[in-house]
DNA sequence: CGTCGTGTTGATTGGTCTCAACCCGTGTGG
DNA sequence: CCACACGGGTTGAGACCAATCAACACGACG
């Protein structure tokens, strides 16, 4: 078992070795032939904060970093309608050409490559396919979780499920745990446009869960959630 | 070519020959023998407005009607997440048991089939795994939008976007009209629970598109948009 | 004929937005 | 080194959009 493994290992290219994308991403599922070919096509970058993605037909592995998906109305109202935390992963198949962009909100390591691989992989590689669609339906099941926070929740259980929902992405290791401190990946601006608010609604409600004593706020970014539970309870849900 | 056609409709099951899912539903990128293995396994049923649709291991093909998608927060608010409109289909690869229901909104015509079948069809037939990632992508498009109206649209542009919505959808004819009239087949109370409003405001605003005369109401649930246009242009994109 | 469900409309309240002032840290140029 | 502007964030006062509370209209149904 542990040989075969090691077997296994020893056909993985050296890159992707100790690629966290192996986990949340795409490669998991290739074989090693696979891995090989798709490493060949591949390049690693990073952008910094406030780099616009542009949606070329490729795909990427966010290996670091957070990226923001954004819409806008015509009249410059902007709403965010989705997040990627890594590792995961980012690219449009058959790309229908939405008026979505997506921007780095930190600095942000990608691994990329031509989404033609990948999509001739999927056709003979069941579980590929598999991961692919899994992904959109994961996408679909928050989209709609957010459908429901911005159409039905005051503007304090927002702030509360929101804060929820960055700790737990930022560190998957947060999930389990009672108390989290984290920095946020947001201005006070982005976290308004998520969540349907003003800036000012945003800074308000952040105070009164500091002097309510849910939260504490270090240099403005830095968030630390003294009870998940006490959080928990103030989402609404 | 009209020869060929004509071979492969002899093949086709009988009950399949004239269905409208084989335009918008699952099975039109099937081959015939795998139409007549589903065809075996399928089943077409009705039920009427307000049934729940509960969340067995079936796919089903909307042939006629229309579903509401909800989801609930545990003091009882709602929110509709996604609609249904004939011919599409329901049902959820992989099903991770989401918090969501699914109910007739008008009478509903339904052909079901089990989903092994088609999970195991997708494996040896790249275009249904497509069809269905199509189809997860789309949803998640329009979870999108929607996203983007319940945090920044007024209630009226809520109003005029969710009709123009609706009369697209349950006529593909209308897509290109310049003037359409439809029955809702939602109540007050079911669209303000999709718009995040309340009934009241629903009410009010639909009073205020008529006697601005953009829309005329026959009956509390027919509606004839005058002017595509006009209405576009209530929308706020 | 009364009741119930659905929808409309009015009066009032209230949660969030708008407008405005201010704080603070950072960078820039004299 | 200081003066200053600038972006990001906080807080207050008042306005406004949509919610709430309430009354009523209408048709279906027993």
């Amino acid at each position: 078992m542990t040989a075969r493994l090691d077997a296994q290992q020893a056909d993985i290219p050296a890159i992707c070795k100790s690629c966290e994308a192996r986990r949340g991403g795409l490669c998991g599922v290739l074989k090693a032939g696979q891995l090989t070919e798709l490493a060949r096509a591949s390049s690693r970058h990073e952008v910094l904060a406030g780099t616009e993605l542009p949606d070329d037909g490729t795909y990427s592995n966010v290996l670091a970093g957070v990226i923001k998906l954004t819409r806008n109305l015509s009249d410059g109202r902007q709403q965010i309608v989705g997040f990627h935390f890594a590792p995961d992963f980012l690219g449009r198949p058959f790309e229908p050409k939405r008026p979505i962009k997506a921007e780095a909100l930190t600095k942000v390591a990608l691994c990329s490559f031509p989404r033609t691989i990948i999509d001739r992989m999927a056709d003979d590689t069941p579980e590929l396919g598999h991961r692919l669609l899994n992904h959109a339906l994961s996408e679909l099941d928050e989209a709609r979780d957010w459908m429901t926070a911005l159409g039905r929740k005051t503007a304090s259980e927002k702030l509360a499920s929101f804060l929820l929902m960055i700790a737990r992405n930022i560190d998957p290791a947060n999930r389990s745990a009672s108390s989290i401190s984290f920095d946020l990946p947001l201005s006070r601006s982005d976290i308004a446009d998520f969540l349907g608010l003003t800036i000012e609604t945003v800074s308000r409600e952040l105070s009164r869960l500091r002097s309510d004593g849910v939260i504490r706020i270090a240099n403005k970014r830095h968030i630390s959630l003294e009870s998940t539970g006490q959080i928990e309870g103030r989402c609404g849900d």
